[in-house]
DNA sequence: GCATATTTGTGCGTATGTATT
DNA sequence: TAATACATACGCACAAATATG
């Protein structure tokens, strides 16, 4: 005997008796409260063209996990959302405890949610992130060995090329956001912490008033890993030049922007990534292999 | 009275009585074949300027599972290498069976280990591949409504200073290498799937030549976007144009490469990746926001 | 301080899949 | 082809830690 309740869901996956691929799905609440979800069939990710793909069974943890990742990069889930409790989801799902569990751990590594425990306490959803993206690029890049220079000469071959578009559609709107990136590590004062930031911000937004989401990302990406890196070892090169000198340079990008001028755009700013100060370009950053996860 | 042995961790995080950081370490093996890892005192990623951090305090199953992840990205435990059955973890991490379980659904999501049953079973371990940093990359675009366009866009603006550095360089082995990639999507014949592939691939090594790893994942991420994203919806626009106008696009790039002029190198790419054909930019895919996982 | 709700970690049993014989 | 042994997958129930009010 034993396992005397399977729950509704047979276990999908196992080519069952899964003959309608139309799931269910019940018009709202019958009468208990558990219509939400039902473990539909598999998609099984079947790749390209080798007819006979390697089949990999996904386990019941990574279907539940994958229903609740998907209900929250869509939107359905939004910020600061708490999921049901436990026996709640148990029972939507159709699986045991330590199943749903495993999905949780899944998400709580990929910083979907949160999970507190106590009274209120619970799972609660959370936007997806560009540093989780971040650290799982620098899982690769540091499987790999790459160096914190190789991260910034990537920052500086990216972004003056998104100077020199920003020059060239002259938009009065892209310099005033930059002024206001200037004002804040102006404002910043003796605050190390908080200038660094600004700075970076300085360079985020500038990529980020281009408009593409992508380069956006990846550039967070970028600052991400450096910040991450540079918290652990070499905190010192951080703010290698005086910031007096930085901030004149992000100021003559502005100008250059605003007098449309791509190419000096672009230049200017590629020297700049260059500099021995900020950029370390050839320094013993070249040599410093990056070592995030301790 | 239950929880008869918890086993010698005491449940790091929890200060107890971890008053010395420096890890135990025991010298290899005592006796009992029990000596390989131990969870140390927690990391405690505390991070930037304000004192007082958020505190979260990290799960058994994330601390295995952070252990295990390590060993792999450092380069201890290789591709294919065969972790312990699940018994010997059990004892070695002083664990029970649903928390290593939790570890590994966690490490199974990242695609470091895959788990499969039976005789001869177990955790088998996995290099970090782009493909999964694509993914979560993919997870946070997907959420902020990114189109296929934006993607596309961003490899064209990635992509043409690092032709522009070949040209400069002008070595001599990048063009016999990107030879090497125009003949394997020559010998693809009628197969368009591998002719597309060799055409991906022709892009990647040609960002790869650069010698900039973060480049080359960036970029490779950005393919597998694209790769994924139009795998599922738009089948149709790939190779858009035909393909002995892209090949003979791609062995021009190569001439101005060997020619050692970097700025037409830089244009002649940047126009390749612009056209309609190819790039089907302010086509269709401007508007085709991504939607991956289903 | 105490009651309550909720997750956390554990032990153990059965089911199922896989390779070997 | 069938039997067998091995190893993971999934389930249930109990005790402990924890945060809220």
């Amino acid at each position: 005997m034993a396992r005397p309740a399977a729950s509704a869901a047979p276990r999908p996956g196992t080519p069952s008796g899964a003959t309608s691929s139309t799931a269910v799905s019940s018009s709202a609440a019958t009468s208990t409260a558990l219509p939400s979800f039902a473990l539909p069939a598999l998609p099984l990710p079947v790749g390209s063209s080798p007819v006979g793909r390697q089949v990999r069974v996904p386990k019941t943890a990574e279907l539940v996990a994958g229903q609740l990742r998907r209900r929250i990069i869509r939107g359905e889930l939004a910020e600061g959302d708490a999921l049901p409790p436990e026996p709640t989801l148990m029972a939507q799902f159709g699986v045991s405890r330590p199943t749903l569990r495993e999905a949780f751990r899944v998400l709580e590594a990929e910083a979907l949610i949160s999970v507190r425990r106590g009274a209120h306490g619970g799972a609660r959803v959370h936007t997806p992130s560009p540093a989780v993206a971040a650290r799982y690029a620098g899982l690769v890049l540091e499987h790999r060995g790459a160096t914190l220079g190789d991260i910034h000469q990537a920052s500086a071959l990216l972004e003056p090329p998104c100077a020199a578009r920003l020059a060239e559609r002259r938009n009065p709107a892209d310099a005033a956001e930059l002024r206001r990136c200037l004002a804040q590590g102006d404002a910043a004062g003796d605050d190390v912490g908080a200038l660094a930031a600004a700075q970076t911000t300085f360079h985020l937004t500038m990529v980020q008033l281009t408009g593409n989401r992508s380069l956006a990302l990846v550039t967070d990406m970028l600052h991400h890993l450096v910040d991450a890196a540079g918290a652990q070892q070499t905190r010192s090169l951080v703010l290698g030049s005086d910031a007096d000198a930085t901030r004149a340079t992000h100021a003559r990008l502005i100008d250059l922007i605003e007098a449309g001028d791509a190419t000096a755009a672009a230049e200017h700013w590629s020297r700049h990534l260059a500099a021995p100060g900020h950029a370390m370009a050839g320094g013993p950053a070249d040599t410093c292999v990056l070592d995030l996860l301790g």
